[in-house]
Order: C-alpha cells, then structure tokens, then sequence
RNA sequence: GCCGGGGUGGCGGAAUUGGUAGACGCGCCGGACUCAAAAUCCGGUUGUGGUGACACAGUGUGGGUUCGAGUCCCACCCUCGGCACCA
C-alpha cells in the first residue's frame, strides 16, 4: 500500500472500476426492495456550482447507504435543458441556444462524473429533445380533450420599447432590464392546466407524507389556501350584479365601500367618459405583475361614481377602483369593511371613507376604531338582523337568507389558482395546438406530434424565432383541412420538471412512460432546494395526479420522502471605488486575525491593500464569491469536496463555504489513509476472538460498535452526515491514541478499519474503495458488503455516569453500574461530598432521580 | 404585505424524548521535530475572577411554565427563502 495518499489515482481506479463493471446500471427485480432515490436534475448552465455539488452529494450518499442495505437502487441523472438563460446567452453570445446548452450539458456530465456519484447514466435524458418533450405534448393534447385544458385571458409584463413580454426576473423596479422602459401588464390568451381541480387532493395528501418536511407541507397548505365563505352579489345601479367572496361575512354590515380591480369591465366602463378615471387606470396598468410588488405598493384608489345596494339593509353603498385588487384572483371585486380589516381601515383613513364597528369583542372588552381595525371574531352588533350572533351564527342566517333570495350562496374557495402553462419565448416545448378561423383551437393529431421545435435558429432582437418565422406556424386545420396556424408559445418549463422522475423509469417506453414506471415509483427519496417547496413540489404532485388518472401510474403521490437542502453562502470582500462596488473573489484575498483567532481585516493578495468584509450570502455571479467546484476536484480530489460538503452543516441548513474548512477535511483523508496504511504494514493479522480481550480492548472494540450504532442512525433516520462523519473522526481519534500492537489488539484495530472504510463509504467512496481493498478484502466494497451493524456484547456499558446536581446546578458526577436502583443511587448522591457542601446544611426538600442519568437535589 | 425557516464560543456547528451547553472540524496560542520553513505530532482554547480547587455569568431580546429550559409557551428584534414568467 502506498503510504502517499494519491487522491488522483485513488479516484481513477475506483471510478474505472464502476464504470467498467456498471455498478450503477439497475433494472427491476421483484425479488428485491427497491429504493428510487432522486435529486433535483439541474439547469444547465454552464458548470456545476456548490450547490449542485450539495445537492448531489446527499442523494449520492443516501443511494450507496441504501445499496449496502441490499436494495436495488435507483438514482438516475438527467438535464432540464429548457429555459430562459440559454436565450439571453444566444442573444449575447449570437449562438443558438441548442448549441449552448448541448456544450453546457457534456461540460456539466464530465463534472458529474468526476466526482463519482453513482448514477445509472443509462437513463440519462435531456428535456429539449423530442424524444422526450413529445410525450409531455401527447399527453397535453389528452388533457385538452378530457377537459383539463383551458385558454383564458391573462395579465403579463409587457416591454413596450422591445415589444415582448417579459419574466418577473427581467423586471427591475417597474422596468424592463434591457430597455429600461415603464412595463405595463397586459391581458393577452394562455393556455391553463385545471389545478384547481385537484386543490381539495392536493392540500388533504399533504397528510398522508409523513417524511416531508413540516415547513414545505405548510407552505404548500397556505398557497392552496382553502377558505370558506360566503360569496354575495351586490346589485349596481343600472348594471350587472357585483360578485364578491369574503370568509368573514359577520362583518357583512360594516361594508361601507366596494372595491374592484382597474381591469374591471365596471371600472373600464365608468372611465369612458371620465379623464381623471380614464388617467388612474393607466396609471394601475404600470408596473410588474408580481404580488410582492403589488402587495407592497402604496394602496391607491378613486370613486367610481356608482353605487351598489346592500343586500340586507338595502342601504347605498360606493365602489370604488383600487390598484391593489386584482382581477386574475377571485371575481376581480371585494366589499371592503374597514371597522375589521387592516387594509381597508387604511385605505377608509387615507380617502376619508367611513368606518364603522359592528363586532364587539367577546369578553366585552372596548374597541377603539380610532386606532386600527378589529380583525378578531366576536359578537355582531349594529349589525340590524344579526345582533348577537357569533360568526357562526352570523354565516349560517345570511347564507340561507342568501341562498332563498338567489343573491348569495355558501363557497368553498381556494388561494390556488390554474397554472398558465403559456410562455412567449422560444426555447421551450412548443404547445401543441392549431388555430382555424373556422374550428377554433384544436389539439394536433397524435400522428402528428411531436411539433418539434427547429434547433438551428438565429436569434434576431429578442423575438422567438418561431414567432419571427412567416412559415413555422403555417399549417392545415386537422378538423376541416383548410389552412389554419400553430400556437407558437412554448410552455412553461416546470411542465418538463413536473413528470422527469416518472421517464427516468421507463427508458425508450413508446407512451410516456410504461409498466416499469409502477416498479420504481414513488420516489423513496426526494432531495433538492428549499426553494422549490411550492412550487415545483406542487407541480410534480399535480402531475402525479394526472398520470394516475390516466391510468399510467398507480400511487398517489410521487415521492414518498422529501429533503430540502439549505443554500450554499460564503464571504464577500468589496472595495468602493467612485461610489461603485467591486466584488472580490474569496480566494483572492487574504483574511487578518488577532492572537485570539477573531477576523480583524482583510487584504487583496495583488496589491496587499485591504478590502472591506461583507455580508455572507449565497454564491453569485454579482457578490463575486463563487468557488469553483472544479478548482477544489482539481487540487484535493473529490472525496474532499464531497466530505466537506457534508461535514460542514446538517443538510437542511445553510452552509458556510470555508477553504479552511476544505483543508480540514484533506487533512483528515490523508491522516486516515497514512494510519490504514501503517496498520498494513504491521503486517498480517490474527482473528479477533471476543472472550479474549483485555479492559482496553473492550473499551476500544465498544467505542467501535457505538459509532457504527450511530453511523446506522445518523445515515437512515437522521440524515444527520455530519456528526456521522463526526462520530467516526472520534474513533479515528481514539485509535490514534492507543499505543498497544499485540497481536488481539491488532485485530481489534483491523475490525475497526474495516468498519471505518465501510461507514465512509456512502460519502467518500473513492478512499473507502482503495482501503478495503488495501486491508486485504477480497471482494470489491461496491459490490457486496452490507451496512455495519453494531455487536450487542460490545455495546454493554459496566458503568454509566450519574450527573449531581443541587437546585438545578451541576455540582458533581458519579460512575455506577446501570440499572442501580433509585433508592441506592439517591443515597449515593446525598453521600457526596460537593452535594453536602452546596446545600450548605439544608436538609433536602425534594430529591428527583432520573435513573442511570441523573440527580436533582432540591434543598 | 403575506407564507415558511434560521439566530448557541473568534468561525461552521453538536447537544436525537425537558436532564452534563459547546462533541467534531476550522482558526488562534504554546510546545516537539527542522539550519529554517512547510508538512506532521502533542497540549490548550466560552467569558469574568482565582496560582488552584472552585465560583459566577452565559444559547438574538424581554417575560413565563418547570426540581431542571438552547429545547416548551407569550411578545418582540435581526436575518434568509418563496410569492405564481429565474430555475
């Protein structure tokens, strides 16, 4: 064995060694438990990032701790390939935006590879290709004939100078990022996917995953948003009734005004012939489409000049036009009670509208309107017929009152809205629809699909080039033959994420996917970014839904097991020069320290000048504090950086890049590698015979077994790698420091070796690989050694420790033999000496013994 | 604005079910080896006071529950993620 630890080699040959025997290539087998473990596949955009590297490393670690409990696993690896970053490079680079994301994609797959995640790369797919995108249009076209599929208008940012729409992200403060021109929202047709009908299935399944996270599982309850309520029609003067929604309508009569969105037809209508309405409408129409933007704008409105009538005292009532109703949420209308709502209170005060109180707070407690809204339930008042009601009460009267008079009706309702699947951009999966003059919108033939989307493309401007081109769209109708036009938007690229993990079980099925897909699914393990708990999360159970539906798969819900990982952040040094910052890159710079250790500056390594310390944040192009996982490969091999990675905090938190820290963990393999090696060359080893150990030798064989009872934990209950690998260094520690090489000790030693290359496994598979071989294994690690599992004789303790305290306070300890009884160690407490000192002559009050762990005295 | 996290030594973090706060690693200090440096090894490292035994304080802030609170409850502060066209 060579005494130099040569990562680079290490890494070749184990490498070689799964590639050339396709350790990872799986297939069904009944026979076995199957474990589909399943990280988020990446964006590809260039080069892995450490977040990336994060990501995978946990799924990797997971899959190989799963194999060596002998199941089948499954961990595959793919590309979703869509989306608008490969445009903005076309438009800069003047490339296509095939071509950049192919170069992307086999740039990002050697990187993959390089750092030995076990994936079966013989499922490997990428989401651009028709032979994948095809099947997501083949089923899209069934959803539109089972009625799932609808096109209704909607609001988008639109850049008037560069006359296209434009993403949130490409919105900065109002404005287009690249013309700098006011956006406006505009209304034009897109194509809907029917969530809302799976609103109810989708909130009341979150039950049923019990190994999500608490945080995502609420997240996602508050965005689908089921409320109940009661939805009233107000009659307008010389119009059609207005529709509201509230869920609280025990406040029905302190209504004092309407409010409808800008979009409004009765908005649109009232400023026909009114400047000053006409002005205010334009005016709401500026601005992005995001709630965070709207939500947080100053609330603004106008009188419309018409009135609606109350539905229960008949009385007149203003609607007014407010930019922070929204008319793509609910009917676009609400009643505005600003005794009991904050918003409306504010929006009364600012436009001296009035304010009345007509709930009572239920312990009779004074309310002072003065002061705020009263959002609390309570007891009806000045509320005419519903006096003294409770809300309940109150719901129940007005909705059969409502529903009697045919002008209101009980209405579950739902935050969630229908996901608009339309995008006007290019590099996407063409929606597969035809427009004809006579038969409206019809879904191309599945003969006919896929529409491919042309790959050898100019980008000219910032315009699709299928919108651009006369000739792509031109087609004939499939219901009458006469010339008729494609849809040339694409679709949103979560389509494509949506249904991934079904396709990786299924490769080359004809359909989307075909029976293997009931073999593999759910998902066991579900690992990817906090960032994605709604969203995507949401999307993915919806299409899981809809597969089932369709009878392509059987379960309920994709994945049974989900891990949000935390960002990866690091440092940033700046220096401002001419009011501008310019961001330094960590590496470059070289950090000062007290003689305590504390950061006392920092200085650019190439002029030694100092810099200023910023903020830590998550690794980005503009802070500058990027570190190149391929760097780090390069100068320490990927075991390091995998080890790091997963030492350096528990998954679901944030993860502080440090180089030191990656140091540390290079330090620690070479130590590792030099004392196997030196156990190695002691030569060979005797068998371990257990009756025959000394008290050291137990002590050391038993520090053995609960590390790898706590390794067993930490890897599949926990997910908590880094006291696993925590645990493990304080072995490795206490090997260190045992001096005796006789011959029972020397096996002892061996059994720990062993047990270490195994329980390192999961995630430094390269050095785990060359060690087992090294001490003398036949076989390969890979190939057919199972998990450890801990010895019983070895974990039985001869004393434990007894902690003493006297009014809470650790005062002392005691080493007894477990299982002492509580009279005999409570004696034993009251015998000791700095418990008698610190009660200082009281006689104890109260004595609580919590057995083989510890004693309170309470004097 | 709304929803969801996080806050513990100089730093990342540990404390798994209310029971020894600071495991493990980094950094720093001291020592060994070396002509020297690097590497490696050994020891120390929450703060304050004390030669020491030890004492007191201490887990974002302010309250509370409990024999006992980093952990539970209430109020607040800071910070990060998401908010429907970034992925």
């Amino acid at each position: 064995m060579n005494e130099h630890f040569d990562f680079k080699s290490i890494d070749s040959a184990a490498q070689a060694y799964w590639r050339d025997q396709r350790s990872f290539e799986v297939i069904e087998d009944p026979t076995r438990e199957k474990f589909y473990c399943l990280s988020m596949l990446p964006y590809p955009s260039g080069a892995l990032h450490m977040g990336h590297v994060r990501n995978y490393t946990i799924g990797d670690v997971i899959s190989r701790y799963q194999r060596m409990t002998g199941k089948n696993v499954l961990q595959p690896m793919g590309w979703d390939a869509f989306g608008l970053p490969a445009e903005n490079a076309a438009i800069k680079q003047q490339t296509a935006p095939a071509r950049w994301t192919y170069a992307n994609i086999d740039n990002m797959r050697t990187q993959l590879q390089v750092l030995g995640f076990a994936y079966d790369w013989s499922r490997e797919f990428a989401t651009c290709r028709p032979d994948y995108y095809g099947h997501e249009q083949r089923f899209f076209t069934r959803l539109f004939n089972k009625g799932i599929v609808y096109r209704k208008n909607s609001v988008v940012n639109w850049d008037p100078i560069d006359q296209t729409v434009l993403a949130n992200e490409q919105v900065v403060d109002g404005r287009g990022w690249r013309s700098g021109a006011l956006v406006e929202r505009r209304e034009i047709p897109q194509w809907f996917l029917k969530i809302t009908d799976y609103a109810e299935e989708l909130l009341n399944e979150l039950d049923q995953l019990p190994h999500w996270p608490e945080a995502v599982k609420s997240m996602q309850r508050h965005w689908i948003g089921r409320s109940e309520g009661l939805e009233i029609d107000f009659e307008v003067d010389g119009g059609e009734p207005l529709t509201v929604y509230t869920t609280r309508p025990d406040t029905l009569m302190g209504v004092t005004y309407l409010a409808v969105a800008a979009e409004h037809p009765l908005a649109r209508h009232a400023a026909a012939g009114n400047a000053e309405l006409g002005a205010f409408l334009a005016e709401c129409s500026k601005g992005g489409t995001a709630e965070a933007d709207v939500e947080t704008m100053e609330k603004r409105g106008l009188p419309l000049g018409i009135d609606a009538i109350h539905p229960v005292s008949g009385a007149r009532v203003p609607i007014w036009v407010a930019n922070f109703v929204l008319m793509g949420y609910g009917t676009g209308a609400v009643m505005a009670v600003p005794g009991h709502d904050q918003r409306d209170w504010e929006f009364a005060t600012k436009y001296e509208l009035p304010i009345t109180q007509v709930i009572a707070a239920s312990d009779g407690s004074a309310v002072d309107m003065a002061a705020g809204a009263y959002t609390e339930r309570g007891i009806c008042m000045a509320s005419g017929p519903l006096d003294g009601m409770d809300f309940q009460q109150a719901l129940d009267w007005l909705a059969s009152d409502f529903e009697a008079r045919g002008c209101g009706r009980r209405r579950i309702n739902f935050r969630l809205r229908d996901w608009g699947v339309s995008r006007q951009r290019y590099w996407g999966c063409p929606i597969p629809i035809i427009y004809c003059d006579s038969c409206g919108a019809l879904p191309v033939p599945e003969d006919q699909l896929p529409v491919q989307l042309p790959e050898d493309v100019r980008f000219m401007g910032v315009a699709s080039p299928i919108k651009a081109d006369p000739e792509w769209r031109k087609t004939t109708c499939p219901g009458c033959g006469g010339p008729a036009e494609r849809e040339t938007d694409t679709f949103d690229t979560f389509v494509e994420s949506s249904w991934y993990y079904a396709r990786y079980t299924s490769p080359g099925a004809p359909d989307m996917i075909d029976e293997r897909a009931n073999y593999w699914l759910p998902v066991d393990q579900y690992i990817g970014g906090i960032e994605h708990a709604v969203m995507h999360l949401l999307y993915f159970r919806f299409w899981h839904k809809l597969m089932r539906d369709a009878g392509l798969v059987s379960s309920d819900e994709p994945a049974r097991r989900l891990l949000c990982q935390g960002m990866v952040v690091a440092e940033t040094f700046y220096r401002d020069i001419d009011g501008q910052k310019h961001w330094y890159n960590p590496a470059e710079v070289e950090i000062e320290r007290d003689e305590r250790g504390r950061m006392t500056g920092a200085t650019l390594r190439s002029d030694g000048a100092p810099v200023t310390i910023g903020a830590v944040e998550k690794m980005s192009k503009s802070k500058n504090n990027g570190v190149d996982p391929q760097a780090l490969i390069d100068r320490y091999g990927a075991d390091t950086v995998r080890l790091f990675s997963m030492f350096a905090a528990p998954p679901d938190l944030q993860l502080e890049w440090s180089d030191a820290g990656v140091e540390g963990m290079a330090r620690f393999l070479r130590r590792l590698w030099r004392m196997v090696s030196e156990h190695v060359a002691e030569g060979p080893v005797e068998a371990l015979d257990k009756a025959a150990l000394n008290a050291d030798q137990r002590t050391l064989r038993s520090a053995l077994h609960q590390t790898i009872a706590k390794v067993g934990h930490d890897y599949a209950d926990r997910f908590a790698f880094n006291t696993a690998i925590a645990a493990v260094m304080e072995l490795i520690n206490s090997i260190q420091r045992y001096a005796d090489r006789s011959a029972q000790s020397r096996a002892v030693l061996q059994e720990c070796w062993q047990n270490i290359a195994l329980l390192l496994n999961p995630i430094t598979p390269h050095i785990a690989h060359a060690l087992w071989q090294a001490l003398g294994n036949g076989e390969t690690l890979v190939d057919a050694q199972p998990f450890p599992q801990a010895d019983p004789d070895a974990l039985v303790r001869d004393l434990v420790t007894i902690v003493l305290q006297v009014n809470g306070k650790l005062r002392s300890k005691l080493e007894l033999p477990p299982g002492t009884p509580r009279e005999a160690v409570e004696a034993a407490a009251l015998a000791d000496e700095a418990v008698l000192r610190n009660l200082e002559g009281r006689t104890p009050k109260k004595v609580i013994v919590v057995p083989d762990k510890l004693v309170n005295v309470v004097g």
